[in-house]
DNA sequence: GCAAGCCTCAACTTCATGTTGAGACTCCTG
DNA sequence: CAGGAGTCTCAACATGAAGTTGAGGCTTGC
């Protein structure tokens, strides 16, 4: 697995993202590093050696600043995000990180709660529940306990009912989403079958890119397709 | 349809504000206006007024800001972007402004052109073609041209691609965003039946923001549950 | 008439994002 | 083994975005 796994120094690494990010440069790269943005091996002399990881993560984060315009602290709370999918295993005693911006905040609520937090009704909130668009954790007693990500949807949910859709059409957009995820699912599958951290790994970075990939494809379909709506 | 129009002091827009972003102040407010990101009227006596057209975009700015990081030249282009459905009719004659980030910059390529610039070969493009994820303007001698949002398009695909899926799954996205089309469609068609412009730049400003919604709707779902397929 | 609210304009502040330069070490090649 | 190319650290500097502050002066409403 690890064969021919070659390190590059930072000369060569800029060489090589060279085509897509022209204005890279070696002191930036050194900056990403200061920034705790990306931690390469050192060689014994202290050189900085990147593994194909490295690169993979300096190319996501070049591609959300110029894509996204990011700041890098968000992009690195996005990237330390994905990757605790691991350290929640080995570490589950471990507060969240203070800049957590992505990932399980450990955030937890009720309905009232959620209620508050997303201008939603308590109505409107059963609704998106009996839609799936809404999954609370439910216990026996019938309480529902929604957590962080809840919170996210039912915000923008907000957002497009206050626009005058229904419950019933936030469906249409859950089931899409539901094939999306099985899309990506099949990509994974054989990664996930044998428990083994390093494919995991591999795993949490694919489904980052596809899924950041597949909503920025269905926003520019959706965008071209409303300019044309608008202009004809 | 003026009736009640009241117009608002800075002030007042604060104090209406205020909930939702706490720290906005009145200094904010005029710089935005010094940047051109809005343009209230003015009293007799040269005291800025705003109407609810220039609240609506106040708060959209900031969400802008808030959730999404964009700076304010970005957000500005957005909204000069979705202005331009009207100008366009108008000023057929005028360039596009030069920093326009969304809105059509005019730009078109023939295939070999999208190719070198996205990446993808000739044969994955026919493919997305005909799949309908790309959709080129088609000339009678099958020339096909494409357009500047077919790039976006084709850059995107070609990250999916690269991770293995096909281009027939990517039609699945696109059926997912074509769904979502209609559902906004059926939100706008009242306001387009007639040709009014007041209620076509309503329309625009509806469609800005449920795209945009049901986009971070549907990336919320995506991510809680391939959180959970990691995770579980 | 006077306090509260608003105006402009220029100077200032703070933060993010890098860049530059000095001085020193390492690596490769002839 | 000399020396040029590549790399290291660290501190100082540069630039631009996003506001803030303050001075000096109108306007409005009680």
């Amino acid at each position: 697995m690890n064969v021919g796994e070659r390190e590059q120094s930072i000369g060569e690494v800029i060489a090589l993202l060279q085509d897509e990010f022209p204005d890279l440069t070696i002191s930036k790269v050194r900056f990403l590093e200061g920034q705790g943005l990306i931690e390469p091996r050192r060689s014994p002399a202290g050189y900085r050696m990147f593994r194909d990881d490295d690169i993979r993560r300096i190319r996501y984060i070049l591609r959300e600043q110029r894509d996204h315009f990011l700041p890098l602290k968000v992009i690195k709370s996005k990237l330390t995000a994905w990757e605790r999918g691991e350290e929640v295993k080995t570490r589950p005693d471990s507060g969240p990180p203070p800049e957590s911006y992505f990932g399980a905040s450990g955030v937890s609520l009720n309905v009232d709660e959620l209620s508050r937090a997303s201008g939603l009704s308590r109505r409107q909130i059963e609704e998106l529940v009996s839609n799936g668009v809404l999954e609370p954790i439910e216990f026996p007693d019938r309480t529902k306990v929604f957590r962080d990500e809840d919170l996210t949807i039912a915000r923008t949910a907000m957002r497009l009912l206050a626009q005058g859709l229904e419950p019933r059409h936030l469906r249409t957009l859950k089931i899409a989403a539901d094939r999306e995820v099985d899309l990506f699912q099949q990509l994974v599958t054989p990664l996930l079958r044998h428990r083994n951290p390093d494919n995991r790994r591999k795993a949490a970075e694919i489904l980052a890119d596809c899924s950041q990939a597949a909503s920025e494809l269905q926003e520019s379909i959706v965008r071209a397709r409303l300019r044309r709506l608008l202009e004809g």
